[in-house]
DNA sequence: GTCTATAGAAAGATAGAC
DNA sequence: GTCTATCTTTCTATAGAC
């Protein structure tokens, strides 16, 4: 099926952002990019110089996803308002696990060209995730402690559902209500967030 | 240089941990392993039955000597004391970028493979963040709560160092001193945590 | 705008010698 | 306990046709 470049460009940079969250940068080939927008492998590079300008893409799109999010969530609204409706919004996003897990692989694959040498992609991540923190900050009334807050569990959240470990409610409580309660504990002993895979205790060694 | 089977290995996984944290699973080849240990590639494979079996090991070892440092940083304390005392540890423990990023390379990989319907990983990736997070609940008294949130500023400070920024005393204030305050911000206006490699304001677009 | 064919370079793993 | 040689697969990227 014929389309513009325009338009392949765009199919490709969402097939990316779905292959190199589950992937990762190395572990996800141009060829299972190509399969999924459904044109041949050699073909995505007519559109993009290399896999590394389809990488950097598909982060910019997902921090840029993620801020589209909160806009619209929290639009109009400032101070701990819009702290709590981004937070509850983060809830839905979590639905989309590829959004939260291209996150996390764009955090790795700074870390991994960095110290290859090769400063491109870090800084294309570093550039994305600043921009989206002072998004999110200035939303929420310019407050740098709160947004690092914010971030903190939005970091919590991220590795325990790439690690496939079931989020509880005692999680979102740091987004939503924390500040009600000072503490997000207190002595409540219900069940554990993290008793899952293991059935039983999966004691040491 | 010859050495008994059980040092070799030894050294392997020590390899394997810096080498993964750097390259993640698939961005790392077992030739660069074999070479900062100083064995030929093809010897791993006498050594461990596949790289994935090598990579199960650093993540056990990785886990482990987190676990290290915290408990012998919070020996003989319990609560608060033990929460305060790990959490400086781990200012220590990020000194070491390798053993930081090596946490997330655990995490991405899980998802990865769990993803391509291959568990193993997954399954030890889990089975050892579930043994730390249970080891500090209880050094810390037992709380789910707490040590949520305890985790939730490691998960945060791992992310950062993996971009490569710079971490203020605003993020390690979640770790130390936050429950004196209720939050860890307030109204200082000071430096950002975040205003680094860009030098400037990153404008959007 | 899109494909087929293919070059060229790793990578993981095995075989067999010493 | 350790190496060299090598098989096989996979992967990024290019060339050229339609």
């Amino acid at each position: 099926m014929r389309m513009s470049a325009e338009e392949r460009r765009e199919s490709v940079i969402r097939a990316a952002v779905t292959e190199f969250a589950r992937g990762g940068y190395h572990g996800t080939s141009t060829e299972a990019i190509a399969r999924r927008v459904g044109v041949s492998q050699p073909y995505l590079f007519r559109l993009f110089p290399s896999k590394q300008a389809i990488f950097i893409e598909a982060c910019r799109r997902c921090t840029e996803e993620v801020w589209q999010v909160f806009d619209r969530a929290s639009e109009g609204l400032s101070g701990e308002d819009a702290r709590r409706a981004m937070g509850l919004a983060y809830m839905e996003l979590v639905q989309d696990r590829d959004r939260i897990l291209m996150q996390m692989q764009m955090q790795v694959a700074a870390a991994n060209t960095d110290t290859a040498g090769d400063p491109e992609v870090g800084e294309a991540v570093r550039r994305a995730w600043f921009e989206l923190w002072e998004r999110v900050r200035i939303r929420m009334g310019g407050d740098h402690g709160q947004a690092t807050e914010f971030f903190g569990y939005g970091m919590l959240i991220n590795s325990l559902v790439a690690m496939g470990f079931p989020l509880d409610h005692r999680v979102w409580a740091g987004f939503g209500d924390e500040q009600t309660e000072g503490r997000t504990s207190g002595k409540t002993e219900e069940k554990t967030a993290q008793k899952t895979e293991q059935s039983t205790e999966p004691g040491p060694k």
